[in-house]
DNA sequence: AATGAATGAGGCTTCATTCAT
DNA sequence: GATGAATGAAGCCTCATTCAT
């Protein structure tokens, strides 16, 4: 009987996550499609085939899908991009990996693009993953001579708005990967290496990326 | 009698412009304050105080009024970065102004701050009177052997992307001043210069905003 | 569990046939006071007692309403005209029950006969089923040599005109169904029959009418 | 002086009349392609040339502009009328040539044709000169023993409610005039004269009518 | 849990009318 | 008189959310 029970409640459990997830990646393609503040809890249920009344049972008010979706984005996307960058010795080849990385995610799942990009415009509570991660790696860099000392805030969002503008023109097909490397290795440059080597190690890290990123949507 | 028309056309002609100018400076507000996408027409006309059906006798849509500050920030901003940047014959120091400048006008008017960057998010047109800016004087630095050759679109998106977050940390008071000092002089720095000249134009250019931009309001 | 759903699902139709319905009537006292043009949304869900939402989630827009009210009416109108010509042998007092019978419905349920009326006025496409069915008799009764021969067009229009206005008449109680009896004579007179059996004819069917259609509302 | 004043005083209620028919003409035009419903102060002013304030200096209301041009419309209608049955000695005649001639006239000026149905249709009080007219010949030829004795009221409905319908059938192009001999040929055997004399009665008014009226628009 | 009918606040837009000039 | 800017009531429609089943 109590064995039964469990086996019930685990069930009930599974299904409770199936659905939920089901409403996140329709969300997801909403979203992407138009907008946060275009979409409407219509268009979720519609994608994902459930009712009105379902919708609620999982999340209690629209804000919140969108803060879990974010939340959700914001996790995937960082464990990727930690699965990337690990056991790299050059930290000036971790942040090309990290960039390069994301673009690669971006170009082969858009969806998740827009929205990243979509989200970030409202206002959204901003997740931390990946300034932490970027701060790592800067601190150290600079602290094995590789960077320039400079101000981790400046250093971080002369990456972060670049990369995000970025992110803009590859998604609407104005720009292309190419455009990525050019955008390294200028940020590279910025933070003290040589032309020459800030060159080299963007394209080192493109290719990487393009060879070694199994990438599969995550949802 | 004549007479008496035509100046009763002037006056009636006067009252129209100083209540569309009434309704652009409260959208400015509004949109300042809540964002383009949740501003609505009693928004703006509760700002203005007039009424609602006024607001159609100027705007037929609220994305027309939208349009309308649009045009009219970028061309007042671009106006002001002009004027500044006249006359300057190094193009770095005339980059480091233009971003200086521009800090200058949103720390001194917050509201166009908010509101460039908000607009910036939709799905307005995107004026290119900057963008064209911009690559005049950064192909004039390469032609002059001050920068290094570089692909335009990538050194664009690098400072306007930079520069974009970076208005948005300071408007939220989150950075001040010197933090664009820093992101200058890694700009600077990305498209070439020595970090040492870098940091010196990009002080001498704040300090030249600070000091010779008599700024006001323009609405 | 199959079951309840499926009960379910039965009882939620049955709901929104009741409500579709509701509307459908109070669409039909509306119109009948105001006229489909000066007939608001929230007078319709004020007499419906429901919601403006819910008006939306029924019909589309206004016209749609109208669209819906204009075919229901149409189609009982003529299903309760078939039934009374249904197995008369003389197309001449087949004419003379359609109309009776047009105008003892119009009497017992004026607002249906208003609707008619105002419907009739607007853009709103207008049905064939009554024109199809005179021109059915019509052209029956000159085969068989109980009319004189003329043109279906110009005869429908003298009797549908007729009537119409006759219809507005009583429906205003400036007439009663005398006026109907004698507006019959005319028409069958006009058709080729003798005064003294268009008199008789029309008496006949007014007569028949009164005691033969046991009518009760529709809606 | 005093004949200055006098000859001033005249100038401007010239100018007013003037004005005031404009804005009749310009309504007439307007009435005519949207219908009463959909016409706005707005389009009566663009058409007629004159400003918003303009409008009320004439017309307290729409209302009143309605009404006006109802009336309007309907005296110089009824004069037309008169001038053509004037002088005719048999009232079977008369009455063709009420007929025949409204219709000459609602080919010629469609849109005072237009007007007439449309405001007609709605609640606007309804001018009695022409039922006074129909009435009077019809009383006249039984009297005569031309036509057979009948109800006045169910006579004139015969004739105002066919010769409506047919007249939206001819403006809409569904009907040419020859419909319009059929149909006063069917009214006048309805009336009590044999079929042959109807329709060489009709026949003779519709030939006189397109002969002898030399139709111009009255606004 | 899932459903979907019902709700009502909130936004957009039109337009007859007023009124200062 | 003529003008046209300003008004605000009134209409349409959407959509997040609630709730009985």
């Amino acid at each position: 009987m109590r064995v039964n029970l469990e086996a019930r409640a685990a069930n009930a459990e599974q299904r409770r996550a199936r659905t939920r997830l089901r409403l996140l990646e329709a969300a997801l393609a909403v979203i992407a499609e138009k907008g946060p503040d275009q979409a409407s809890v219509e268009d979720f249920v519609a994608a994902a085939g459930v009712s009105r009344g379902t919708f609620y049972n999982y999340f209690p008010t629209v804000e919140d899908l969108l803060e879990a979706l974010n939340s959700h984005l914001a996790e995937t996307f960082d464990t990727e991009i930690g699965r990337i960058t690990e056991g790299v010795r050059d930290p000036a080849l971790g942040l090309a990996l990290l960039v390069h990385a994301a673009f690669q995610i971006v170009t082969h799942d858009p969806m998740r693009g827009w929205v990243a990009l979509r989200i970030f415009g409202t206002s959204a509570p901003r997740h931390q993953l990946l300034a932490t991660r970027f701060d790592a790696i800067f601190g150290w860099a600079v602290e094995r001579g590789r960077f320039r000392p400079a101000v981790a805030d400046a250093a971080r969002n002369l990456l972060f708005g670049a990369v995000r503008m970025a992110q803009a023109e590859v998604l609407s097909k104005r720009a292309d990967l190419d455009h990525v490397t050019d955008l390294v290795r200028l940020i590279l440059t910025a933070y003290g290496l040589e032309a020459q080597e800030a060159a080299e190690i963007s394209r080192q890290a493109q290719e990487r990326c393009r060879n070694e990123l199994h990438y599969s949507p995550v949802m």
